[in-house]
RNA sequence: UGGGGCGUGGCCAAGCGGUAAGGCGCGGGGCUUUGGACCCCGUAUUCGAAGGUUCGAAUCCUUCCGCCCCAGCCA
């Protein structure tokens, strides 16, 4: 097995050195939130992995703040998961499952002098602490005797105290120059009804607590986590060298995933959820993993994304255009091709037989023969994209205007012969007249326009709505400082309802992703409930026109 | 100025003492019934900086500079 980054080097090593059987991992989430694309590159390194080397990965959920986790989330945290393509098989696991056990050795942790009741409120624990360059204090009760501490432990589980009133810490260094190892708190009262363990507990173990233990009980041999974590490590190491665990996992960091324009944090993401600033966290504009579901990612792209990015200790900032390249690559070889006409202009072929129809056969992918053919019907009124039409064309515009001749696409070559006008002077219909000698699209004397364009029959076609969302809901860089709610781009939705599609497509699953040729990629809605056909756009085709008029300014 | 990390092209990222992979982006060309896709070509004399060791350094040593994280009874 090739290393190709330095935790699979790590796991190769000690695969190679015979120090696990096989390898094995967890993505331990809180359910506190809906994944988002961050936790996309944590789910694929931690299941790729073992995948890779032979082992399993655990699904966790870290659910040791009742305060904060719903039932919603652990739901919408295993669906997500399933579709990005993974699957835990019967390694489902709690941190909650391990409880009675992280209690039991928290009681031992106490006998052996290591931990011990204290009585300080937040407050004055944190006075105590000391500060990044001054060491900290010792609270007065850190050397209560063994059969108070004991006892007072008992009493905090039995219920005895008010939220905040005690703690279990530690008993490590409190003038550790690591700020972790100065008596961390294990323990908190926390008088809350806890998704799964009900009223069962009042006492809640802290994540430096329960983490390493529930990695050692569960044999995981690789704890990957982010940088953040990196102090946490010698604490993470010292609960495991004092308690009697039946593994020795090992942690290991590594940089968690930055977008441009894309803010991935729960605390941020659940804040315009509350504010109601989007309609949900599968907000097609969320860059939530149901959002971008909606919008018809694909999650065999995510999975590309997060192999091309890589894994490494480095901050940084991956650009958005990487994410979309990873989608367009898998939505181009996979998507059917249908026409659809977003904005319509109407265009009457003067020199077509009225009432006459035509079936021409369309390529359903070009990217892939055995999609195979699909019948698309012409006639006389047909609708074309408003803005491929100009009646005043700048240089390198190839599309239509007055005179010009274009192809569309599978059809014939049409030439515009005249732009109708309202009282206002918009453009409303073009006469155009067809070439019958160019039947299917090629000229018998060779002759090609530079521009083939897309169209849809009127009498044929279907009538749609199309949500178009930009690809980011963000706006400001991260970091960079300003108020990132501020600058949500309240544009980022338009949904239009006068959208013509070729007929067939109400008959296409919800889910299913497609491309509008020429405009760009769309996903019926999954959630959509019969009725009318909604298309959420994924993305836009590349536009080099729009790059040839950027460089033009 | 306590501790822990990190600095390779516009953005990611390989490299682990032998003379700078790859991807994204960008630029140019080809092909094309999607201004898409695809195919070529180009894009770091240099690896945060300065010294040093060595026949030879992005890789080893020293010093300096810069950025990130930690003072929740969040994770």
């Amino acid at each position: 097995m090739e290393a190709v980054d330095f935790i699979r080097q790590i796991v190769a090593e000690d695969l190679r050195a015979g120090k696990h059987a096989e390898v094995v991992t967890r993505f331990p989430p809180e359910p506190n939130g809906y994944l988002h694309l961050g936790h996309a590159k944590s789910i694929c390194l931690n299941f790729g992995i073992p995948r890779e080397f032979g082992g399993r990965c655990h699904l966790r959920f870290d659910d040791t703040n009742p305060t904060r986790e719903e039932q919603e989330y652990i739901d919408a945290i295993e669906a997500d998961v399933r579709w990005l393509g993974f699957d835990w098989g019967r390694h489902l696991y709690h941190a909650s499952d391990y409880f009675d056990t992280l209690y039991e050795w928290a009681v031992s942790l106490i006998e052996k002098g290591l931990a011990y009741v204290d009585d300080l409120s937040a407050d004055q624990i944190r006075e105590h602490r000391g500060t990044l360059t001054e060491p900290g204090r010792q609270s007065p009760h850190r050397n209560r005797t063994l059969a108070e501490n004991l006892d007072l432990f008992a009493r905090m589980r039995a219920g005895e105290f008010a939220d905040g009133a005690r703690v279990l810490r530690a008993k490590i260094d409190m003038a550790s120059p690591n700020i972790n190892l100065r008596d961390p708190v294990m323990y908190r009262i926390l008088h809350a009804s806890h998704p799964r363990t009900g009223d069962r507990w009042c006492l809640y173990p802290t994540y430096d607590y329960a983490h390493g233990q529930s990695d050692a009980i569960e044999g995981i041999t690789h704890s990957l986590c982010t940088l953040e974590f990196e102090d946490h490590r010698p604490l993470y190491d010292w609960f495991l060298e004092h308690l009697p665990v039946p593994s020795r996992p090992r942690q290991i960091e590594f940089a968690r995933l930055n977008l441009t324009y894309t803010v991935l944090s729960k605390r941020f993401l659940l804040q315009i959820v509350k504010e109601g600033r989007v309609r949900g966290w599968d907000d097609p504009r969320m860059p939530t993993l149901s959002g971008i579901r909606r919008r018809g990612f694909p999650p065999e792209a995510l999975r590309q994304f997060a192999e091309t990015i890589g894994v490494a200790k480095r901050e940084s900032v991956v650009e958005y255009a990487a994410l979309e390249h990873a989608v367009r690559d898998v939505l181009n070889r996979t998507a059917p091709r249908r026409m659809g006409v977003l904005r319509p202009l109407k265009v009457v072929l003067t020199n077509y037989p009225e009432g006459q129809v035509e079936e021409f056969p369309a390529v359903n992918n070009p990217e892939d023969p055995a999609a195979g053919l699909r019948p698309v019907s012409f006639s006389r009124v047909l609708f074309v994209e408003r803005e491929d039409f100009m009646e005043d064309p700048p240089k390198k515009f190839y599309r239509l205007s007055p005179g010009r001749e274009v192809r569309l696409r599978y059809a014939y070559l049409i030439t515009c012969q005249e732009a109708i006008k309202d009282d206002a002077g918009a453009v409303v219909e073009l006469r155009c007249t067809y070439d019958p000698t160019t039947r299917g699209g090629s000229a018998p004397d060779g002759r090609s326009p530079k521009a083939t364009l897309h169209w849809v029959s009127a009498a044929h076609a279907e009538g749609a709505e199309v949500r178009l969302y930009d690809h980011l809901f963000t706006v400001a860089e991260p970091g960079a400082g300003g108020d990132l709610l501020a600058d949500l781009d309240p544009h980022s939705e338009q949904v239009l309802t006068e959208c013509l599609l070729e007929p067939g497509l109400g008959g296409l699953r919800p889910g299913t992703r497609l491309q509008l040729e020429r405009l760009g990629y769309f996903c019926v809605d999954p959630d959509t409930r019969g009725g009318r056909l909604v298309l959420n756009r994924t993305l836009t085709l590349r536009d080099t026109w729009a790059k040839v008029q950027a460089r033009g300014r």
